[in-house]
DNA sequence: TTAGGGTTAG
């Protein structure tokens, strides 16, 4: 052994079972040859001596019984045979019984086991000891086990890995995974000081474990030591590249991972694989950069790579999120053709797409779809059905979603129940919300801060402020991050319950927690200006977020519009809607809305229509609040065949009426005497749930009773008393 | 150790 190791330049045990076992192995672990670097080459040093200590008579007897009662057991349970030496073993008892079990190291680690069990504790050098003997039985999950546990327990264990290498390793392939157990518990501070220090020895960490180690850090560091290590004898792969593209991408560094990729051929001399231009095309997709993405993806099969399920549903998911989801479903036929199977998370990417939509048909046209290739629906495609109803209002089918994934053995993680907890905050069933909530807790599952930012929301749109602020300031102390979402529900909170004061304070506290505010902070203050009259703060807050280079979106543009229209300036609010269209920016069926509904309530029915017109040319489609407006509108100004066309309208496309359109509705029909009509309407809305107003009963009251129909009569009276309307009549009278 | 899907705010 010591010839060998004086003939290697690194000094290494190398043995013939040691190269075939890296050889079989495939660990790239370059420790043969010397560092590229002469300054290097010439500080290269020896591994330490290791000097056992030498034993007494004594100890070298009951070492000696001990190991031979070990080596001769045959199917006498392990804890007997030992327990007549258990009580007597110290530590250094256990490094001289290693010694004679070197050829036995199944057995050494069985005594270490035993040993463990009755002391609770085993000494450093004896767990470095280990690893090395758990390595050369071929057991890399006990050596792993046994390094892991020396790293998190003590200070110095790396240095007794080093210490006790020359003694008793045959395998530097230990360093190998010291060093990736070391990225695995984020300690990347030691895994560069232990791979420095290893140069010294010549040993050079395998080229996988340095992308483990490039994959964990943070872009500058990224770049950095991709320049670094090279220099200390590592040749960088092509995953190592990728992971730089995927860094750069993630900083939104764009070109200079489209540069990168250039590099890695001319510079590299590796040619960059489907991988690297499925994450730069993803980077092109999350920036919303389709043109581009499109762009590289030509470029990828020019050069002969194909796209595979990965780089289609970069695509897919930019659509769905881009609100083309129809497009996104032409891309999935495209897939299809070339020959490409979707995936689970295609159809999750797709299913998620079409939730948001709110076209559950197609939803679950695409879980059969995937059911029929044989694709069974995971975790995530639950969550994405899951959340999807909840958004729908199908809360009671999330709910059957939720309990069939338990009975399938699918667990519910962190996504699908803060999933749910938003639900059910979006229901109202706040006590539900925090049900599941304590119940994520007792499944060991940790809520994030989505899921309390799910919380505070639901509390806020409950009216309970006060609650939603204790809530945050007691997961604050227990050292959770709150994001800018999380300010943004509090904010919104403060602004309905008419805090504005308070609002602006939390804007404050938000940028002293190092955050900025964004576009939904700075809309959601304008629309509370807006609303209590004052749009010259709300367009100074405009200016501002301009100026901070923050930009708006269709939503503040809304709010804006909104403002115009409650302040009376109608006239300002249709100037701002051809300054939008102008500058292309695209209006929503909101935006009319705002438009339509104020010139409806001034019973300008002729710009309404005008307005209307112009939403139509512009395929603007209309929504649920756009037909109930026009239909109030419209029975306002006595103008019933167009109430009527758009009530039928708005049926047809599965929307419903609200109670001021109800009210207005019956009350125009039985002014145009036509009651039967009237009456179904008037049964229809009571089934919705909806309370008719006074007038309503009045004109059913006086109805029955002009027919002789006193029965009824009684009837409307009687129920107009339950809903404590007469008591208003009498008032009045 | 390298690529894609599911959770929060106006």
């Amino acid at each position: 052994m010591l010839s060998a190791v004086s003939r290697n330049p690194t000094n290494f045990p190398v043995t013939s079972h040691l190269r075939f076992a890296a050889s079989r192995l495939n660990w790239r672990l370059l420790y043969s040859a010397a560092p590229p670097i002469d300054t290097l080459a010439t500080t290269l040093r020896p591994f330490p001596e290791y000097s056992p200590k030498r034993p007494t008579i004594q100890d070298a007897e009951l070492v000696q019984n001990l190991t031979t009662t070990l080596k001769q057991r045959r199917s006498d349970p392990l804890r007997r045979v030992l327990s007549p030496f258990l009580p007597r073993l110290r530590p250094q008892h256990l490094i001289w019984a290693f010694s004679h079990l070197r050829s036995h190291p199944a057995l050494a680690l069985s005594l270490l086991h035993c040993y463990r069990r009755r002391a609770r504790h085993v000494p450093l050098e004896a767990q470095a000891i280990a690893a090395h003997l758990a390595l050369a039985s071929g057991r890399v999950g006990a050596a792993r086990q046994f390094l892991r546990q020396g790293l998190t327990s003590h200070r110095d264990f790396v240095e007794q890995v080093i210490y006790t290498f020359r003694h008793w390793s045959s395998d530097p392939f230990v360093f190998d995974l010291l060093f990736r157990i070391a990225v695995e518990l984020g300690r990347l501070d030691d895994a560069r000081s232990l791979f420095d220090r290893l140069t010294f020895f010549g040993v050079i960490i395998s080229v996988d474990s340095c992308n483990a180690f490039l994959s964990h850090l943070a872009i500058d560091a990224v770049l950095k030591t991709f320049v670094e290590l090279p220099l200390r004898g590592v040749r960088w792969n092509a995953a190592s590249y990728n992971i730089v593209i995927r860094a750069l991408c993630r900083a939104g560094k764009l070109g200079e991972a489209r540069e990168f990729l250039l590099k890695m051929e001319s510079e590299g001399g590796i040619l960059p694989d489907v991988i690297s231009y499925s994450t730069i095309i993803d980077g092109y997709c999350q920036a919303g950069d389709l043109p581009t993405a499109y762009e590289l993806f030509d470029e990828m099969r020019t050069r002969g790579l194909k796209p595979n399920e990965f780089t289609f549903n970069s695509i897919i998911s930019l659509l769905c999120h881009s609100d083309m989801a129809a497009k996104a479903e032409m891309v999935l036929l495209e897939m299809l053709n070339q020959g490409v199977a979707p995936d689970s998370a295609v159809y999750t990417t797709l299913i998620s797409g079409f939730c948001k939509n709110g076209n559950i048909s197609a939803v679950y046209r695409f879980v059969d779809d995937m059911k029929s290739r044989g694709l069974a629906p995971d975790a995530a495609t639950y969550t994405a059905l899951i959340c999807g109803f909840c958004r729908c209002g199908m809360i009671v089918e999330a709910e059957r979603l939720f309990d069939e994934m338990l009975r399938k053995g699918l667990n519910p993680d962190e996504f699908t129940y803060t999933a749910m907890v938003d639900g059910y905050c979006k229901n109202g069933r706040m006590h539900d919300a925090f049900r599941l909530h304590d119940e994520m807790l007792k499944n060991g599952l940790s809520p994030n801060v989505v899921t309390y930012t799910a919380l505070t929301d639901g509390l806020c749109k409950h009216g309970d402020v006060e609650a939603a602020n204790e809530l945050l300031h007691e997961i604050c102390g227990k050292g959770l991050e709150l994001n800018v979402c999380t300010f943004n529900s509090l904010i919104n909170g403060l602004c309905k319950s008419g805090n504005l004061e308070q609002a602006l304070k939390t804007m404050s506290d938000m940028e002293a927690a190092g955050l900025s505010p964004d576009a939904f902070t700075y809309t959601t203050l304008m629309d509370a200006y807006c609303k209590s009259g004052d749009i010259t703060r709300a367009h100074c807050l405009l200016s501002e977020m301009l100026d901070r280079k923050i930009n708006p979106t269709i939503v503040t543009f809304n709010v804006l519009m909104n403002g115009f229209c409650i302040a009376g300036m109608l006239e300002d609010g249709k100037r701002l809607l051809e300054w939008m269209l102008e500058k292309k920016i695209m209006p929503n069926a909101a935006t009319y809305n705002s438009l339509l509904k104020h010139y409806g309530m001034e019973k300008n029915m002729k710009v309404v229509t005008e307005i209307y017109r112009g939403m139509c040319a512009r395929r603007v489609m209309p929504d649920e609040s756009t037909y109930n407006i026009l239909i109030l509108g419209h029975c306002k100004a006595r103008n019933m065949k167009e109430a009527c066309y758009f009530h039928s309208e708005l049926t047809a496309r599965g929307f419903s009426l609200r109670a001021d359109t109800y009210n207005a509705l019956i009350e125009g029909l039985c002014r145009k005497k036509r009651f039967v009509e009237a009456r179904r309407l008037f049964e229809e809305m009571q089934d919705a749930g909806f309370l008719a107003d006074k007038k309503i009963y009045d004109l059913f009251i006086d109805l029955s009773y002009n027919e002789g129909n006193f029965e009824l009569t009684l009837e409307f009276c009687d129920e107009a008393i339950e809903k404590h309307l007469i008591g208003t009549k009498a008032d009045e009278s």
